[in-house]
RNA sequence: GACCCCAUCGUCUAGAGGCCUAGGACGUCACCCUUUCAAGGUGAAAACACGGGUUCGAAUCCCGUUGGGGUCGCCA
């Protein structure tokens, strides 16, 4: 650890030069939660550093790339408020120049035709598992003569990768890790049609783009030593490597569909604000003292690589919710408003009172406050809305039985005469009425909830005078009439 | 299976050989506040995987065991 930071402090002090991180997901899906973590930890660390951020579309394999996938990643990424310096660059566009490497790197002798069937590699790999060996490529054709290729058959090209020694890389996050050569077969670099493999294409993409740091999952790990022996091929400088560990399920396994755990659009159709989701995302996997409330300013000024742990986190859906209340408490109201109203017309298409906008903008401090997603303030705003009557839930007919409504009843003369129509008048009017009861009658809750549930419908709402002032005097005492006069019926 | 990585409360984590009677946060439970529910306040239960070393002293360093994870494609 002392050792890590020691080296974080070394990289900072050093001569300002330009750091360069990039995302490069590959456009086969949404925008998952380790992505999106992956996008902010390089997000973070060239704004730390006044860097650059660049994105890249690994698209080599067009047969799985959609364009809605990469539409998909740009929204999310723009809904996390990560933006991308400069154009996003499309691998399957620089297949050219991927090939002129390939066959510079012939050229050198750092790479060969190999004509081996599909077959014989299938062959191989099973003898290998069959009797135990490590399952990899035997290198026949490695330093076979090219006059024996057999006709009519395109080969592919395959790195020739040293096979004696050992490579390391000084991991920013892993610290030094090596492997035996031995342990590296010979990869493919161009497929028979000529297109680039991942592995080229990567090493070149990140050389041609000044990529200083690659910050990516740790199941790219055992992919960087051979990038490296391909950048010393190449005799090109490696950027840095920062291997940072994945996010599991909540079964400790890796985090997939089945866990639930979906695209980041899915979370801000549960509800969650994106700057919830990014200082969760920031706290798993990375740490600064016991700080947990992380703003983005202060995200900036803190995110080191050193602070990254190396142990794999668990996403925990409690945690992210709980953060997600305390930046909804803190959130703009017309922003949530907007965002609740987005809800509510969806989900009423019958349409909701002219009023709508208002009452929810007045209203909004005091729901706000009690709701941990943007759903559950959607729900709990509704019945401000929604036209009358009111739609009562279980709870809230119960609260209204008889003694509810006779003690409803008593009330509505006592606020018909409240000349003032605000919180504290009507608090006021409804306590001097209790106080001339004396002791021994109703408490104020037993007023305050056959209220809440005749204008409300529910049992729990924001401070009942509050709402009787966000609704207004008519709506108010209309919707006590309703309660009111429904009583034979109910 | 081979190679690589990891290991502190249920979860995220603090911890840089003595500041550790192991701290914080989420979650859980109790109490306070209270107009319901939240919020807030107070408190409780809850962890150094195991075994060996090194050291005056180990959560921290080393080795092993166990457990977990990742990678082994003409995928990325």
């Amino acid at each position: 650890m002392l050792h890590r930071r020691i080296i974080a402090f070394r990289r900072c002090r050093a001569p300002p030069m330009s750091v360069v991180t990039r995302f490069a997901p590959s456009p086969t899906g949404f925008l998952h939660i380790g992505g999106a973590r992956t996008a902010l930890f390089n997000w973070l660390f060239a704004r730390h550093h006044e860097g650059r951020f660049c994105l890249r579309i690994e698209d080599t394999d067009r047969a799985r790339s959609t364009p809605e996938a990469v539409a998909a990643i740009f929204d999310g990424l723009t809904w996390l408020g990560l933006g991308w310096d400069g154009e996003p660059v499309s691998q399957s566009a620089r297949a050219g120049r991927h090939a002129e490497v390939a066959r510079v790197l012939q050229e050198r002798g750092h790479a060969y035709p190999c004509y081996a069937s599909a077959e014989e590699l299938v062959e191989m790999r099973d003898a290998a598992r069959a009797a135990g060996r490590p399952v990899r490529y035997d290198g026949r054709w490695r330093d076979r003569d090219p006059a024996d290729a057999p006709p009519d058959t395109k080969p592919v090209i395959r790195f020739k990768a040293p096979t004696e020694g050992e490579t390391s890389i000084d991991d920013q996050v892993q610290g030094r890790v090596t492997v035996a050569n031995a342990q590296l077969d010979d990869m493919v670099l161009l497929r028979a049609d000529g297109s680039p493999t991942y592995m080229l294409a990567v090493v070149v993409d990140d050389h041609d783009m000044a990529v200083t740091h690659i910050i990516r999952g740790d199941d790219h790990l055992t992919n960087a030593f051979r990038q490296l022996q391909l950048y010393r091929a190449l005799d090109w400088t490696s950027p840095a490597f920062a291997h940072i560990p994945l996010i599991h399920g909540p079964d400790g396994a890796k985090l997939s569909k089945r866990h639930g755990a979906l695209g980041v659009d899915a979370y801000r159709d549960q509800g969650f604000l994106p700057e919830a989701m990014v200082n969760y995302l920031l706290r798993l996997g990375w740490s600064h003292g016991d700080d947990e409330i992380i703003d983005r300013a202060q995200a900036i000024a803190w995110f080191d690589l050193a602070g990254v742990g190396k142990s794999p986190a668990r996403f925990d859906a409690a945690k992210l919710t709980s953060l997600n209340a305390h930046y909804l408490r803190r959130a703009d109201d017309r922003r949530l408003v907007r965002l609740v109203l987005e809800r509510l017309c969806a989900r009423y298409p019958d349409g909701l009172v002219a009023e709508a906008e208002a009452r929810l903008l007045r209203a909004m401090p005091g729901l706000k406050e009690r709701a941990r997603t943007v759903v559950e303030l959607a729900d709990a705003a509704a019945f401000l809305v929604l036209p009358r009557p009111v739609v009562r839930d279980a709870d809230a007919d119960r609260i209204l039985d008889p003694t509810g409504r006779a003690r409803l009843a008593m009330l509505v003369g006592v606020l018909r005469a409240v000349s003032v129509w605000e919180p504290e008048s009507l608090e006021r009017a409804v306590r001097d009425h209790l106080a001339a009861a004396g002791p021994g009658g109703p408490k104020l809750r037993d007023l305050a909830q056959p209220l809440r549930a005749a204008l409300t419908g529910r049992t729990v709402s924001p401070p009942i005078f509050d709402v009787m002032a966000v609704l207004g005097r008519e709506e108010s005492l209309g919707r006590l009439a309703d309660t009111l006069d429904g009583s034979g019926a109910d």
